[in-house]
RNA sequence: GGGCGUUUAGCUCAGUUGGCUAGAGCACCAGCUCGACAAGCUGGGGGUCACAGGUUCAAGUCCUGUAACGCCCA
């Protein structure tokens, strides 16, 4: 007998074995980089929702990818050329933020130091050195990008890009200039848009402070929760139909600090039972107010500096930081007894995603751009079909946003990012031009020279909402972006269903206007994936220091078990729990097959037969293969990561390694025993040959959740069982027959199996105690199939011999220890000294359970109304189900007579 | 204030269109160095499906309401 040659094989899922080399092979083989032309094959395309190029992969980052991965792979070996496009944005306002913040502690300078270009080639230089750690880690973990497409939003062709986008809205008036109340970070010292604001509650206080009219004693109160900005009033509102307030409609109040006169309005927004029924308004500084000021012709006021201190219109507080000034105001009206009093609140105050720091709203010159036209056709995309939201909940949010959309402040007032394309003469007229203009030369429209080119720079969304064509090479309309446009799956967060998403779907119907209206949106499917979140479900976030470094796990666990646990804990639309050790199911997964694969690999180098086995086990396992393949297909191919896990999980761990492996090892050993050119040396050829087969296609199955395992695996399979080259090369495994009668049949020998082995531990044998079975067959049929499968079934239940005999023709053996399944009982004989009051316990409590399902059933069916109600297939089955029971009641009483 | 989601075993979660005795992994208990795997194998215990109503022959599943937690929008 010869020792299976495993020894090559470690025990154990050695990840950093497997993996090395792997990557490279992939890149090697070009199957990543599908052809621009010249190939007939359908194109699947998915675009990376570009990572910042400051960041590091966070464990939101490993999820949305190895989803992304594990569709690319699957589409590839389905046939398509299959184009997943990676890069990176430029982020502006974080990416100037870090190279700002090194500047100044390694040198001491502030980019008004350098100056526009140096500092500008500082962050380039910066980038070159650091902006490819992201990508890098995306290839640690798998993904299968074609890096020679890589995109990075400034380079050269998606710049131009950004210029032919701004022109062309420009060009069709949806761009304007406007002084608006943004959103400004006083710490980044630019606007910033409604979607990149966070809100939180937090604790403050409302201070009421007292407003003296003008030319008398009285004075309203007005509630404040920023008492600074007082300081910016231009009036006070009331209710128009508050009674308390219609004598002072009209009147005039003198406005504390500054002495100004200021109007009290009636307007209609004011909620007469808030505070005291009287806000000041602050239009300068408050976007309700703002519109408020609006209705009533009140001035505008400024009283910021760009950094947060205040400006000349602060009066005695002028160039003080907000805070400070604050604290002046309020020692101000507490020194003149205009304070009334401060209460103590909660409420929400507005924080910049970027700098963490409050907003302050703030009057000032911006680019916008006019939005509902834009969304109009992103609107009719869902409804037509166009694109669908994977869950599909999201769709409302995505429909919310777009049916509400308000103008893009699409200026920032920063160097690091595309320049606004837009020139003026020296009478401040703008023009938009794709093309640089020279200073000097005539502008287009007025003909005088051209003195300058605005100073901001777009925001970042405005070139990443060009992504899924910019890349692709838009504005030319030839190669990539003919082929590989639109694309079919975009995987993505939920915080960016706004910032990008709807804004891609509108780039895409506006500016590929050469494609008819229904190719122009630019992904069919929009998975919202799941957010992750610690151990106790809070998010995970550099300053609550909860995160899980994907690419620590990757090292402690391997890339395949970090992805394979990842898809298996994460189902659809569900956020989902990580902590460090549930990336344990992954590994012990991937162990399981390593060890099912050193198994079978092991013995396929012995000679194989021509074709699979045909006893009952072989055509089991050769169905439930057929099932996997079909479920794991289908599940991939709506998305439904999760289900295609645990699926094959199932199928691996239960049916392949627990059933089809164990069972193997008889005729395998049979063969080994018998020598060479016997029935059984043959016979265990059959079982090699469906061993290979049956793990080529586990391991193709596989292959998109679990790459580097099965790529490693694959070339150690002989060539009879794989195609040449890379699995991922390989093509993916059709279905086959499913052979229904098999699993029937195999699933009653697992059955009585089990019962065989419920008997052993109940007799407490050992696993080298291989005493006679006896089995009692409901009918014959099942009597026929465990006598033809009787080597099969006393070598999994551990017998020496069974005998099979028809239940209405035998009684119950003596001192026997018993069980049922589903087709009769089984019995093992027990000498001397078994306690069978054990037994005896155990053999009533499942009389109690099945006598409780008789009892259940009979109510069910004599109910009347079931009976007339019920589908009939239901009531069928329960009148089935009913002499099933009644049945085991039989066979376990009279088993039991014999254990009195 | 509006919307969405969640609540099933000690923990993390499955549970199609209502229809067998509600499942899995981890943890727990008992037993196993059986020639792939102790990251394993065999057997076992453990659930008032958040709560209250309703619809139905039948509800974890559908409807209404309540509570708790989480997220988004204003």
């Amino acid at each position: 007998m010869t020792e299976p040659q495993t020894s090559e094989l470690p025990t154990r899922y050695t990840p950093d074995a497997i993996e090395s080399g792997v990557y490279q092979a992939w890149l090697d083989s070009g199957l990543m980089s599908p052809p621009e032309e010249g190939s007939n094959r359908p194109t699947f395309t998915i675009m990376i929702p570009p990572p910042n190029v400051t960041g590091v992969l966070h464990m939101g980052h490993a999820l949305n990818n190895t989803m992304q991965d594990i569709v690319a792979r699957h589409r590839r070996m389905m046939g398509f050329d299959t184009l997943w496009l990676p890069g990176t944005d430029h982020a502006g306002i974080a990416t100037q933020a870090v190279v700002e913040k090194k500047l100044f502690s390694e040198e001491g300078k502030t980019r008004e130091d350098l100056g526009r270009d140096e500092f500008l080639k500082r962050i380039w230089d910066w980038k070159e050195h650091h902006g490819n750690t992201i990508l890098s880690q995306l290839r640690r973990l798998g993904a299968s990008c074609d890096w020679s497409r890589t995109k990075f939003t400034l380079d050269p062709d998606m710049s131009y890009a950004v210029r032919v986008s701004f022109c062309k809205l420009w060009d069709k008036g949806l761009v304007y200039r406007g002084a608006r109340l943004v959103n400004w970070d006083c710490k980044l010292q630019t606007a910033v848009s409604d979607d990149e604001i966070e809100y939180k509650q937090q604790k403050g206080h409302m201070w009421y402070l007292r407003y003296p009219l003008k030319d008398s004693d009285e004075y309203l109160t007005v509630g404040t929760t920023r008492p600074e900005t007082m300081l910016g009033d231009t009036g006070v509102a009331v209710h128009p139909e508050d009674s308390r307030f219609q004598h002072l409609i009209g009147k005039t109040i003198l406005l504390p600090i500054v002495d100004r006169e200021i109007p009290i309005v009636a307007d209609e927004t004011v909620e007469k039972d808030l505070g005291t029924g009287a806000v000041k308004v602050t239009p300068g500084h408050d976007p309700a107010d703002y519109e408020r000021g609006a209705r009533h012709n009140l001035p505008i006021l400024n009283i910021l500096n760009k950094d947060g201190t205040l400006n000349e219109e602060g009066g005695p507080f002028s160039g003080l930081s907000k805070e400070k000034a604050r604290e002046g105001v309020v020692a101000w009206f507490e020194e003149k007894d205009l304070l009334e009093k401060i209460e103590d609140i909660q409420h929400n105050v507005s924080i910049s995603d970027r700098s963490q720091t409050a907003i302050e709203p703030l009057v000032s010159e911006q680019w916008f751009v006019k939005m509902e036209e834009l969304a109009a056709p992103a609107i009719r995309a869902v409804g037509n079909g166009s694109l669908q939201f994977k869950p599909e909940r999201w769709t409302k949010v995505y429909l919310d946003w777009l049916t509400n959309v308000r103008d893009w402040c699409i200026s920032r007032q920063l160097w690091w990012g595309h320049r606004i394309p837009v020139w003026y003469d020296e009478d401040g007229t703008p023009v938009a031009s794709v093309e640089d203009l020279e200073l000097g030369s005539p502008h287009p429209k007025t003909g005088k020279p051209i003195l300058r080119q605005d100073d901001d720079v777009l925001d970042t969304w405005a070139s990443s909402w060009l992504w899924p064509f910019a890349t692709l090479s838009w504005p030319e309309k030839s190669g990539d972006l003919s082929r590989f446009y639109p694309t079919q799956f975009l995987s993505t967060a939920r915080d960016i269903i706004y910032l990008w998403v709807a804004r891609m779907v509108m780039a895409g119907y506006e500016f590929l206007d050469h494609l008819p209206e229904d190719e122009r949106c630019p992904f069919q499917t929009c998975y919202i994936h799941a957010t992750v979140l610690d151990g106790k479900g809070r998010r995970m976030s550099k300053s609550l220091g909860n995160g899980i470094d994907p690419v620590e796990m990757i090292e402690k666990y391997g890339a395949d078990a970090v992805r394979y646990s990842l898809m298996i804990l994460t189902r659809e639309g569900q956020d989902v729990k990580l902590a460090e050790n549930r990336f344990e199911l992954g590994q012990r997964f991937c162990n399981k097959i390593w060890n099912a694969a050193r198994f079978t690999l092991g013995h396929l180098e012995g000679e194989t037969a021509e074709e699979g086995g045909q006893t009952l086990e072989d055509r089991w396992i050769r169905s439930r293969l057929a099932a996997v393949t079909e479920e794991v297909s289908a599940a991939l191919d709506s998305y439904d990561f999760h289900d295609a896990a645990q699926a094959l999980y199932r199928f691996t761990w239960d049916d392949f390694c627990d059933w089809y492996v164990e069972v193997a090892k008889r005729r395998l050993r049979l063969g080994e025993d018998a020598g060479l050119g016997t029935p059984e040396a043959s016979e265990a050829a059959r079982v090699r040959r469906t061993l290979g087969e049956t793990l080529s296609s586990l391991l193709r199955l596989l292959h998109p959740f679990t790459p580097y395992l099965t790529e490693s695996l694959w070339k150690q399979l002989p060539t009879c069982f794989r195609s040449e080259g890379l699995i991922m090369a390989s093509s993916w495994p059709e279905g086959g027959q499913r052979d229904l009668q098999a699993e029937e049949d195999f699933s009653r020998i697992q059955d009585a199996v089990r019962g065989f082995r419920n008997v052993r531990a109940l007799l407490e044998l050992s696993h080298a105690d291989r005493p006679e079975g006896l089995l009692f067959a409901e009918n014959s049929a099942v009597q026929n199939l465990f006598e033809s499968e009787s080597a099969v079934t006393c070598f999994l239940a551990g017998l020496e011999g069974l005998q099979s005999q028809l239940a209405e023709t035998s009684s119950p053996p003596p001192e026997s220890g018993t069980d049922i399944f589903e087709g009769g009982s089984v019995f093992l004989g027990y000498g001397e000294g078994t306690d069978s009051g054990k037994l005896k316990a155990t053999l009533e409590k499942k009389l109690q359970k099945v006598q409780n399902g008789v009892l259940g059933i009979e109510k069910k069916l004599g109910n009347e109304r079931f009976v007339q109600n019920a589908d009939p297939e239901v009531v069928e089955s329960e009148r089935h189900r009913l002499a099933e029971l009644k049945t085991e009641v039989s066979t376990l009483q009279a088993n039991l007579t014999v254990l009195a």
